[in-house]
DNA sequence: CAAAAGACGATATAACATAACATTCTACGC
DNA sequence: GCGTAGAATGTTATGTTATATCGTCTTTTG
């Protein structure tokens, strides 16, 4: 019913699969993208636009903001990255391959951590509200949910 | 199981409403709060917080954004209004009364209207998941989903 | 009435995101 | 290879959302 959740453990795997999925699309994992992506999923949280754009920064300096944007649009539409609207930050996908991202982000108030918790029961009853109310559900159906996780609980 | 969802056909009763909410917590309902209140709740569909800024101005001009911003958060700590996170908009909350908002928002990726969907299925299936990942949920789980409303598809 | 707490005003600035247009790169047919 | 069309990126500017800070006023309470 639950699946368990993970983090990034080996980044070398994760960028290797979104290179697979953008080849088997015809999607271009350019070096923007692909750096983008590498820092996102270093991140293990959260992170902010900005604070990708400064960590891109090499020699002269970071970038403007429309590149960080534009590969993350590109990121997102691809189900390689998601965006967490109630933090205005952006996480890696646990299962970019999958289409369907049935499940909830449970936000901790106080880590700010994210766990992508993948749940058919979640989005079962989400699938039969929306049916209900009579909404067509789109592909961005991730519901955000805040709480405190159980290591911050913990102490 | 679901509850009939309906616009504030009357937003004297939802002023009454919130007027009493707030003095059974001796809390004050000032002028400046409940401006911004009535300015949502006739709104009638999510409004921004420089929405809310702009229509305030009275005679001179519009206040300053924290005065804004400090009503919201005034108004959502009460339960009165929830913020829409993917939309960085605001709506009045259809049941202020009850602590509990268990349910979801339904958001018309066309007409931009945002449905405040009870559902208790919802709600537990999210306190399930919560709790099987360790989570304790916040006050705040109104989760938002993207889709099209009935009305929008049907033309 | 005095003190304390809460609310509000005002200024400035931080943080998040996109519009618009120029330039460079890449794939693809020839 | 070579030209070209489309995609990607660079660049500049600006729009949008939100908060920090500090001073003043108002309300509550003893």
């Amino acid at each position: 019913m639950s699946d368990h959740n993970h983090m990034h453990a080996d980044p070398e795997a994760a960028l290797a699969r979104a290179e697979r999925v953008c080849r088997e699309r015809g999607a271009r994992f350019t070096s923007q993208r692909r750096r983008v992506y590498e820092l996102i999923v270093c991140a293990g949280e959260p992170v902010t636009a900005y604070e990708l754009l400064h960590r891109m920064g090499g020699d002269g300096g970071h970038p403007a903001p429309p590149t960080v944007y534009r590969a993350l649009d590109f990121l997102q539409a691809h189900g390689l990255v998601h965006r967490l609207a109630s933090q205005s930050r952006f996480v890696a996908c646990d299962h970019p391959e999958t289409g369907a991202h049935g499940g909830v982000f449970l936000v901790c108030d106080r880590c700010g951590r994210a766990l992508e918790w993948q749940d058919e029961r979640v989005a079962r009853a989400v699938a039969r509200s929306a049916r209900e109310a009579g909404f067509e559900l789109g592909d961005e159906v991730l519901p955000e949910v805040e709480g405190t996780c159980g290591d911050c609980r913990r102490g």
